[in-house]
DNA sequence: CCTGGACATGAGAATCATTATCAGGTGGCC
DNA sequence: GGCCACCTGATAATGATTCTCATGTCCAGG
């Protein structure tokens, strides 16, 4: 009999690499992309080869202590984030992001879903503009 | 005196291969990759480029008579749209889609970005379920 | 502590969507 | 018909991400 979850989070283990990762992204407040993180260690002077970045990043995500999102230029970026269900109000000059919760925006998209039959209902949601220091 | 519009919206001109792109979305109801629908061409025996097909796109796109929209797994997908601003409600299974209008959202969107001071503002809002078809 | 083996790393190759190049082709206004 | 700005398409280039695989290293159990 199988009493695994049905997605079983692989365990992870510590090291150099992903703690620098994740220090990073404790240190920084805006998305990063896996280059740009790639790239600060390196320049700091804690290398971390570029697939494992990615990896740790992929890991963080899976774990859900980041957000990851999709910039029109087709990169991910990353940002830890706080354990809720939030969007994100982020500036496109600096990138400065706030965290926003929608419970309306949440009710209506399941509301207008259900209405023309459709479940299992997921949504993305996201804002940019350019914040008051600008 | 410059009276052009500040984003000159340059000349199309006809010919097959754009003709055959945009008559493929016509008779498509679903998001369609360039990939896709290059494949499609093709095989119907209307070989156009790949290259012509993403500069097909991208005209109709600029022109607004498609909405882009990226996947999951970096694609860019094509749909032919209504003109005013709308969002999608799309099956993950069929990928059958329904244009919404939320101006509910919209509204909110800007209220939380001034609340925060954030001015010109856009958002993006996609809502994936499964459809009653499935 | 010591060790085995599962997990992690990193350099480079591979993938894949998209974009750039550039030498010809062709709409459409005169 | 003729001009020429715009189009096309084969192919190369780009760039982010993922894969490969040989080697390193946590850490639970002894």
């Amino acid at each position: 009999m199988n009493t695994e979850p049905a997605v079983a989070i692989t365990a992870r283990r510590a090291s150099r690499q992903r703690t620098a990762v994740s220090a990073y992204l404790t240190r920084r407040t805006t998305f990063a992309s896996a280059q740009e993180i790639h790239a600060a260690l390196r320049e700091s002077g804690e290398p971390v080869g570029l697939a494992t970045v990615y990896r740790a990043l992929q890991a963080m995500v899976e774990d859900g202590e980041l957000d990851a999102l999709r910039t029109d230029d087709g990169e991910t970026v990353y940002r830890r984030c706080g354990t809720s269900h939030h969007h994100h109000l982020v500036c496109r000059e600096c990138g400065r992001t706030v965290e926003v919760e929608a419970p309306d925006v949440e009710r209506w998209a399941t509301a207008v879903a259900a209405q023309h039959g459709f479940g299992d209902v997921v949504h993305t949601l996201e804002i940019f503009g350019v914040c008051d220091r600008h």
